[in-house]
Formats: C-alpha cells, sequence, structure tokens
DNA sequence: TAACCCATGTAAACGGTTACATGATTTC
DNA sequence: GAAATCATGTAACCGTTTACATGGGTTA
C-alpha cells in the first residue's frame, strides 16, 4: 500500500465520493502536506478496489458526466486504522530553500537577501491565509475540532501543522534575510539570533 | 538540471571531493534537508561534466582504490550561482505524519497519543543532537558563521532551519497528543492551543 | 572470519508529474 | 466565442530507491 492510498482512504472514511471530487480535494483540503493528480487517483482506486478496501457504484448523471462514487469498506476502515498508529520509516524531507541558503554565500549577499526576504513574505502571507482559515473553524466548527473522534480534529490537526510550519519558515526566511544584509562585512553581529 | 545537481556542485563549491564522498556528505552534512544515494550520484556527476560545470581526474591510491575527484569548473560556480536567487516553482512538502493525524480521529485515541508522543520524543532528541551541533559550531567556526560570504555561513543557515523545523515539529506533536489525551470525551478543552 | 569502509558503476522498480485523449455543460 | 468545470482514463517521462555487481583493505 502507498501512502497516497492511505490519503484516499481517509478521505473516504469521512464520505464516499468520486475520483474527481478526491483529487480535488487533494489540491487544498489536506492542503500542502500531500497532493497529488487525477492520474495517480484513478489507477490507485482500481488497486484499493481488486484489494476489497473500497468499492464503487456508479450514479448516472443527466446534466453531467456519469460518475463512480467510491465508498470505504470495513476492510478499508481497518487498514486506515491500523496504519496511522503502525511504525514510521524515516523519510527525507526535501526542502530547496535550504539547499539555497546553503550556497547563498557563492551569490551577491544583497540580491540573496531580497531573494530570502521575498520568500519571508509568500511564507507570512500563506500563514494570514491559514490563520484566516482556523478562525473560520473556530468559529463553524466550534468545539469539535477538539473531539478526538471527530473528523473535523482531523482537519483541524493539519491545518495547525500548517499554521506551525509557516511561523517557523518566516522565522528562518527571516533569520537569513537579516544575515545576509547585516552579515557582509566583519562587524560584529546583532543579536537577531535565538 | 535537477535540484539535485546543484547539491552537488554546491559541496563542490567548497571543496574537490569524489563521488563517493559527495554521497557520504549527502547522508548526514545538509542532512534531513536533501539525500540521496551513490546510484544517483555517479550518474549526476557524468551528466555534470558533459555540461561542463565539473571536471575530474583521477587520484591513484595504494592502499584504497583510485578515485575520481571531482571540481567545480568557473561555469559551475556561475550556474549555481544564478540558481541561488533564481524563481522557485513550489513543491509540495509531503509529510505523512500530518496525513497521520488527520486520520487519527478513527483510530484508538489513547493508542494514537501514545504514537504521536513517541513523536514528540524522537523529534526532541533530534533537536538536541541539533542544539548540540550548534554549540560546536560557534565554539570552532566563531564570527565565520555570520559572514555571509562564507560557506560556513551556509552550513549554519541549514542546521538553524533543522532546529526551527524540529521545534515546531514538537509543538505540534505535543498539542496533538496532549488532544488525543484530553478531547476523547466532551468535556471543556484546556488551553492547551495558541 | 565476519562486518565495515572505501570506491564505482548498472539495472530494475516505484511514485509522481506532465502530456495525450475525449466530450458535455456552464460561466464570463 | 473562450475559458472553466465536471468526469475518466492512458502513456511517457523523470527523479528516487532498492537491488545487483565487484573487490581490496581494515577493524572487531
Amino acid at each position: 500500500m502507498t501512502t497516497l492510498g492511505y490519503a484516499l482512504l481517509g478521505l473516504l472514511a469521512r464520505e464516499p465520493l468520486s475520483g474527481y471530487a478526491l483529487t480535488s480535494q487533494l489540491k487544498g483540503r489536506i492542503g500542502p502536506f500531500w497532493s497529488t493528480t487525477h492520474s495517480q487517483v484513478y489507477p490507485e482506486l482500481s488497486r484499493l478496489e481488486n484489494g476489497g478496501l473500497v468499492a464503487h457504484r456508479v450514479v448516472e448523471q443527466s446534466d453531467r458526466p456519469d460518475k463512480k462514487v467510491y465508498s470505504i469498506t470495513a476492510e478499508g476502515l481497518k487498514a486506515l486504522k491500523e496504519w496511522v498508529t503502525s511504525p514510521v520509516e524515516p523519510r527525507t524531507t526535501r526542502d530547496e530553500l535550504v539547499l539555497r541558503a546553503h550556497n547563498a554565500w557563492v551569490a551577491d549577499p544583497l540580491e540573496a537577501a531580497i531573494f530570502f526576504r521575498e520568500q519571508e513574505r509568500l511564507h507570512e502571507e500563506r500563514l494570514s491565509d491559514y490563520e484566516i482559515k482556523r478562525e473560520w473553524m473556530k468559529r463553524e466548527w466550534g468545539e469539535d475540532i477538539r473531539r478526538a473522534d471527530s473528523s473535523l480534529f482531523g482537519n483541524y490537526a493539519a491545518l495547525r501543522r500548517g499554521i506551525i510550519h509557516e511561523r517557523g519558515y518566516v522565522e528562518w526566511c527571516r533569520w537569513v534575510a537579516d544575515s545576509l544584509e547585516h552579515g557582509t562585512g566583519g562587524e560584529a553581529a546583532s543579536e537577531v539570533d535565538r
């Protein structure tokens, strides 16, 4: 089983969906922590169905193309449940920006500073988008976001990760940009550092 | 050009290295933000050499196998320099733990809490390793880690990213575990939340 | 003597992205 | 009239991981 398979099972555990709808959800919902395209989803659904983890029925529509609506099976739910707490093999987090910072010393420092300042702004923007979404969740979903047995808690937890991630990213970009601006000579460094 | 290509150029901009040595460095140094294996490095070095970005000379050794030591060319340094501040196309950060949290509601809450508590401990451990390395860098490299034109600044910046990343990760894991422990019923939630 | 380090390569498999393919309806 | 949305699929390509392949020297 691939991780994408579990991502799909997770969405189907919430509600039955078509391949198209699953693809749409994996573009914004779990958001920047997993994504895919329809060309990966359709074959994966076939594999899940062959394994007995999902099942589909055809829903005929008059105004739109017919669709296959997939549901999770009891077996699928069991597999998902077991996966959640199963041992993790460590995967490398690839981050191109870290590589760029790693080699910023070969570039023009002020040009590099502008680059990281721009990245800071970009992540700040994403952070505030997330903060807005968080307020929306609190308002709209209330106490359910704290209930460990509610799927809304899952959504909230993913968003919280996004917020914490972006906060850290903004902090780091700012520090890199500051360092590149002030650390061009050999003079005493200010304590931006924590 | 692939990102791995630039990662290799970045290491060769610091010092000439063999394919084997490059592979070793990409297992610990830039650490958890990029990694590779020798089976990817050797072909990539050939490609870089065909493009005129690196060059090698054979160093004969008596006690060990002969090796090809690669150096970056002027053209390679130029390419690296330009890449550092070139526009980034956004890439999805894939994080399996976020997916697990997203689906934690289908699992047994207390079992899931144990799982995330264990992850918290794991990342705390990694964090303190990084903190120790940071103190080492400050002691050993001194003010050079703040000089924008020093390769040591690049190393320090990558480590700083690691520290900030792990801090956030610990915070999030703790929050998830706390929520899973206390949010099993419908009772009023404590303010772990920030 | 078994495991590990040095050293370099190729081949197969896998997961993910991009492109190809089709086609109706709805919105701007 | 053009673009976007709904809807499902296949094919090609690319980057990464795992396995295959070889072989001498050192350490436990």
